[in-house]
This record gives structure tokens, C-alpha cells and sequence, in this order.
DNA sequence: TACTTATATACTCATATAAGTATATATACT
DNA sequence: AGTATATATACTTATATGAGTATATAAGTA
């Protein structure tokens, strides 16, 4: 990934690079679970952890890159902070759309989406 | 991108690496510029290195590893080896069509495609 | 058969990346 | 103020990646 900081992005200069950056992100599969569970619901650090088996520090990590390249916004709710989608442009919701339409060829996508359906369970089970 | 070799993908068992995969491939700014095109054209490796600027062995190998997943498939027309996208799956076909969809915000893709209407003229000016 | 041309590959180097473990930070709670 | 908890970051290591240059291959041509 390019190392542009999120005010590179809100000036949109380079929508080139921006695009390779974004599908640099998907190349993940950790990253792209996020990203989809996102598109579904606001999740914490510890519910996204819980929901995908993945370790604090890897998930956090991955949280840290989608919110430089300015793709996620991050939110303080009591103890836990919130992630969120944050995609202003068309082209990106409309990638995550198609891989949503064919969730079915994606098992672990489609598990992920359902757990998160009962997220909240989750925040208890983060104590380590 | 993991080490995959094409018969796997033909047995199709694991869509998550080849979506992954996939995702990979975009995120490289030369490959998206060869599937762009390709999108819109049957191309030779040269009219491909006339086009994009870039040096041949430099689109080759890009070439080789589009052809190692199964996204293109080549087929020797004379001297010259054309390339043809091989997206048996309508996700991909999708992913890229979004991009052409808003190509006005890529001038790089939108300035090769015009070049790819001629590629004729590229063949020639192939001789080193 | 020798020569040219189109394309592929090998080798090298510099850089990027992901993951794990440990630790720092920051807020919440007592 | 001191402790627990949620999250972020630093450090390390192993691996992957892309580019350039040189060279190999394979088909076409004389």
C-alpha cells in the first residue's frame, strides 16, 4: 500500500492511486472481512475479533490501514470504540455490493454476517 | 499472491484465495491497466507495451501471472501472442465494469482505452 | 540453416507486507 | 490515586513483490 495519509485522500487527487489502494486493501482476506462485516453493521475491536477468531493486534492493525487510506471512521462509546464504513465514493460501496450479492461462494463472509447479526455477544467474551 | 497454479482454480474449491487473489491482481496499477484494456480488446503483447508505455518484459510478466490464475487466456495469431480476458465468473466481470463505469475519474485508463481503439498502429512501432 | 522478431523467463536487488509478541496508551471503574 | 480493560503501536522476522537487465525460447523469414 502506498503510503499516502488520509489528507492525501480528502484533496482526491489521485483517484488512480486511491482505487489500486482500495483493492490493495481487499487483497486481505482479514482486511476484506472487515470491510464486509462494516458494510453490514458498526462493530468495536473486540466484537470484530470475536467474530472472526483473529487476535487484537492483527485486527487492530488492519483497523489502523483502513483508517489512514480514510476508508473507516473510528468512534469512543464508552469503553469500546466503534468502527464504521466510510465511503464516500460510489465505486467502492458498489465493489463490496457485488461481493455481497454473491455471498453464498463466500462461507466464511457469510458465517461472519451472520455472527454479526448477535455481535453484542461478543463484547463479553473479549475479556482475555 | 498466494502460489496457485490453474488446475486448482478450474476445480474451483476455494473462492475466498481467488477472490483475494483477484483483488491482488487490480492492485497493481500496470495489471489493471492490461485488464482495463483487455476488457475492451484483444491484444498482443506489444500493442500492450505500445499502449501503456511500459517495457515488455514488464507486461509479460504481468501477463504470466494473469495467465497463471486464469484471468487471461493467450493464442498465437501469426508472429504475434494475443491476449483475451477468461472471466468465467460474472463477479469479476462486474468488479470491472464499475471501474469502466467511472472511468472518467481514472484519465490513465480512459487515455490507454482511447489508444486500444488503434491498436493497430502499435504492432508496427513494436521493433526494438 | 542462419537470422530476425515476438515473447517468456531467470537473476538480482530493493522494498513492502503480514503476523506474533510484548508493551504503551487511554479511558473507565473502585 | 490505583487498577482493570479496550485498543493501539513497536519491534522483529519471514515472506512476497515489483522492477530492471540480460538472456532464452520459439516461430517466421531469407
Amino acid at each position: 500500500m502506498s503510503d499516502i495519509k488520509p489528507e492525501f485522500y480528502e484533496r482526491k487527487i489521485d483517484f488512480m492511486n486511491k482505487l489500486t489502494d482500495f483493492f490493495k486493501v481487499l487483497s486481505d482476506e482479514t482486511r476484506l472481512r472487515i470491510l464486509i462485516l462494516l458494510y453490514h453493521k458498526k462493530l468495536c475491536v473486540c466484537e470484530m475479533c470475536g467474530i472472526t477468531g483473529e487476535s487484537q493486534p492483527k485486527i487492530s492493525k488492519h483497523l489502523a490501514k483502513l483508517r489512514d487510506i480514510g476508508l473507516v471512521k473510528d468512534e469512543r462509546q464508552e469503553q469500546f470504540i466503534f468502527y464504521d464504513l466510510n465511503l464516500n465514493e460510489q465505486v467502492y460501496k458498489g465493489i463490496l455490493e457485488k461481493i455481497v450479492d454473491n455471498i453464498n461462494d463466500y462461507p466464511v463472509l457469510k458465517s461472519d454476517i451472520e455472527k454479526c447479526k448477535h455481535a453484542e455477544k461478543y463484547l463479553e467474551s473479549c475479556r482475555r
